[in-house]
DNA sequence: CCTCGAACTGACCGTTGTCAAGTTTTTCCT
DNA sequence: AGGAAAAACTTGACAACGGTCAGTTCGAGG
């Protein structure tokens, strides 16, 4: 995660988002998520205090853009855990395995992940963001469909609600560092009781309502 | 949650320190945790900038004094849930019950609460902040152990792990405003589920140690 | 009345995000 | 190829921020 600066004297960066959004990174490993500034990451850059607005507007869109990769990578997490399971394993294991992808996601990548929930840092109207993080809720919500099938909209919001809500719950405490029973042990039968209270027959049955509401991740804002 | 400013010309607060917590919670209320300042704070006190240095230190004692609210008032609020409930609610419904308060805390304080997880904000070193944090952990362990009793560590581990995970990610996923899927419906229907999932014998129960391991919230710091 | 300590003020420093204006490079049209 | 337009980047300025410091003012105890 080592970023580029630019040749000395060059006036044209060549890849400087990239370098940017490197240095975003970084800098959130490396001091936490309040310490990212526009100006240390062009200083990082090897730029001036101002070259990220061309690329990015302000530091708002750089950090969108920031998040943005992450959710791509996010879901792209969730879906190689999916294929690396044996051919034959059933849509429980499934599931587990996108949940156990949302989980090393948030380990293996704390700069993104404790980024991508900041609402006030970043514009949640952003057409690419908004893709990007419905792509991924979609692959949490195909993993559901396919291991509880047949359940009306009150018993698949509940199922994908506590899904979501225990691995983001799970990794964002870790993240976090609050309280200390966040070992990967811990997350694996974490999973296994999620995946169980998912596909046994428990709360939320009772057939509220028939209407096939569909449900997305992100209220719809005015561009769409 | 009116802040009162001091009255006019007079030199002695008396009641600043309480101002200057009112001022951050109103903030956080108005614009975000980010847009807390101890400039704003003291704006809305009704004085100067740096009044608040011999009550706390710098920002991060100001926040850290607001978060040990936060955590005070969250087990005040899960321990009220519990004792609301008819006298002869089992053990379920009394982990239920503790899950929404803790739910319902986070929904009726949404300052404190998204301000009580970001770790790189305040100092959990800090004694006042800890035992707060420890006391309210204890709630919601205590309402396990007698929900789902007899389980070795392992088992208590994802129990508690699970429970705390799942109304956390809800909490924290409809205080940043992600997804749509965080009605107060579905906060009763996943607290089924979670229970269901906690007192069925479900995973996590091989039996893979037998020392009773405290389970504690907070890293042992260096001030203990 | 006087003194002393705590509460508070005002000014300073280094840093931040954003803006306006200027300079350089690339691109694109003829 | 040549020139104009657009994009990339620099520079300089501004207000606001957090933290610190030397002063100033108030309330209470003697």
């Amino acid at each position: 995660m080592v970023v580029t600066p630019k040749a000395a004297g060059r006036h044209h960066h060549g890849t400087l988002r990239r370098a940017l959004l490197d240095a975003v990174a970084e800098i959130v490993r490396d001091a936490g998520p309040d310490a990212v500034s526009l100006r240390e990451c062009a200083r990082r850059a090897g730029v001036s205090h101002s070259a990220a607005t061309p690329h990015f507007g302000d530091k708002r869109g750089l950090l969108t853009a920031f998040v943005t990769e992450g959710e791509a990578r996010l879901a792209a997490t969730m879906r190689a855990e999916v294929t690396a399971l044996p051919a034959d394993a059933d849509a429980a294991a499934r599931l587990a395995a996108t949940g156990r992808g949302y989980i090393g996601f948030a380990r293996a990548n704390p700069a993104h992940f404790r980024l991508m929930f900041r609402t006030d840092l970043i514009d949640h109207g952003d057409p690419a963001w908004r893709e990007a993080a419905n792509d991924a809720f979609a692959v949490l919500e195909q993993a559901m469909a396919e291991a509880a099938p047949g359940l009306d909209v009150r018993g698949r919001r509940a199922r994908l609600a506590l899904a979501w809500a225990a691995v983001h719950g799970f990794s964002t405490l870790r993240a976090e560092s609050v309280g200390e029973l966040w070992a990967p042990q811990v997350a694996e039968d974490v999973l296994a009781l999620v995946v169980g209270a998912c596909i046994g027959q428990g709360a939320g049955a009772e057939g509220a309502d028939a209407v096939p509401t569909p449900i997305r991740p992100c209220k719809a804002g005015e561009g769409e």
